[in-house]
DNA sequence: CATATATATTCAATAATCCTGTATTTGCCA
DNA sequence: TGGCAAATACAGGATTATTGAATATATATG
């Protein structure tokens, strides 16, 4: 069935014609009546009464003109989701990594209805490398992550923010340095298959392998609310570590300031989603 | 824009594959690849990222994906009002005699409501003569009008209900013939120009013209309620004159049995309005 | 890393369809 | 009843869709 028989038979309910119809839509009267008789065939009704000289709908024909002004409307609304213009449209599938969210994820939320109000976000969390694989296997079409030291080079990393590490210490700690640190207290450690576990565990193991007891969790929150009790320390983003700090407990800064990971934005790297790249990165640059 | 593209777009989304849409939907994959070729083409959009080997949707892809469920969905409605079936779809315009709509008309929006859920009513008041004239024209399916001695030959009739026509006079009148009663009290008569005022007109113009006041409404309600406050009598359809009768008026049988209105049921005679307008007599024949 | 396989695209030929004019029919109106 | 406007029928030419074979390309496999 060819949509543009529907309009037609749309313009015809309309003004009750079909010659002026034709002449509204610029074709002949043949095609009109042409078009018309297939579509009945196509349907297998009568959509007119022809004993009628401008032929009339016929209750049916009257549903179906309803009907096909709902079909015209919808096909209307695909065009303009496919219209080139400044601003993003269209479904896109956003990861995000989980240590991220939790900052991020509100204000991009907010971010979005206003300068994308016609796309829509399909937002997941994930580890790193998981939203990574997503992205390159094309199950999303992007995702903020922590920055890896092994980029992939079928993705293109937009960099949004470096955040320091600190270390988070009990108040009522006196140790100064990390050697003390570890050599006094448990060390909670953020699973080292993530992102930022790939960096701590990178960090803690030079210059000399840190000795002492480690304890392995997978959630900031929890890390903080162990510290914030003096069960251990830890060494995370400064920012996660200022929203969860208690009153128990203390910033301590690395002796090395360039310890830090990055939060980028991941995507493919294909000439067509570079343009649909930028436009996140505009919701997501904050 | 063809909506078989749109069906195999939906399908290409479901499975995620163009060979197995194109073996779902019977056909071979190169047709599946000039349609989504052609589709993109219409829309002027990349709807798939060919980088990948089963293309993957774009975001704008995956919108237009959802758009094309919703309009073959709108489509398949739009088949399904056509599907020849024993019961009656489409949207049918049928006019009541303003008369006859007060008592028939809920029963049968009821009745139609179970017996022909699939189709529409809508529905208009009027005099039986305008209601014929606009079903002559094509701008009502049918109508339940009041039949005239002069049938018009494109239209059928099918009588649903004759209507015994009495007196209705004041209790306190002792008259017990037309003649006298038309002596003594004023005549509310009908509009002569509707169905009913033609048949009350007729009746009380033979044998010989009836003398005294007339005072003319076009309202059954309206006549009934001045006949119970005493002021005059009237000639009417036997249900009405039950229906609004009051404690201070009676029923007069007239002398003439045989004067009464027919209810019919009026469509276009033509071949294929037959079926159908059996299918509405079936509704409005209670 | 090279090869193999599955998958999609391209291309040319054929089939189907759609549209344009012209001629004809049909309902409507005076 | 004839005249007019409007729709249909029909044949031609143009456009479009589909097919099958050959080609290209991404993923999988060794």
């Amino acid at each position: 069935m060819q949509t543009r028989a529907l309009r037609t038979l749309v313009e015809i309910g309309r003004i009750g014609s079909f010659a002026k119809a034709a002449d509204q839509l610029n074709m002949t009267l043949s095609a009109v009546s042409m078009q018309m008789k297939s579509l009945e065939s196509d349907l297998g009704a009568k959509l007119f009464d022809r004993t009628f000289r401008p032929p009339q709908l016929t209750p049916v024909g009257r549903a179906v003109c309803a009907q096909a002004e709902r079909l015209v409307s919808v096909e209307e609304d695909m065009i303009r989701v496919c219209q080139p213009g400044d601003r993003l449209s269209g479904t896109f599938r956003i990861g995000f990594v989980a240590t991220a969210s939790v900052r991020l994820l509100p204000k991009f939320l907010i971010r979005s209805g206003k300068l994308a109000p016609e796309a829509q976000f399909d937002v997941e969390t994930g580890l790193s490398d998981d939203l990574e694989a997503r992205v390159l296997s094309g199950l999303l079409d992007g995702a903020i992550l922590t920055g890896s030291s092994t980029p992939h080079p079928r993705l293109s990393y937009q960099i949004l923010r470096t955040e320091r590490f600190v270390f988070a210490v009990p108040a009522d700690c006196p140790c100064l340095t990390s050697d003390a640190l570890f050599a006094t207290l448990p060390f909670f450690h953020f699973m080292p298959q993530t992102g930022i576990g790939k960096v701590i565990a990178k960090q803690i193991s030079e210059p000399n392998q840190k000795k002492g007891k480690r304890i392995y969790l997978d959630s900031v929150e929890a890390i903080m609310e162990c510290v914030n009790e003096g069960l251990g320390f830890a060494l995370l983003p400064e920012p996660d570590v200022q929203r969860y700090i208690g009153a128990q407990a203390r910033i301590l800064e690395t002796p090395d300031p360039q310890t830090s990971r990055t939060l980028v934005f991941a995507s493919l790297n294909s000439a067509d989603a570079a343009w649909q790249a930028e436009k996140i990165l505009e919701i997501v640059q904050f």
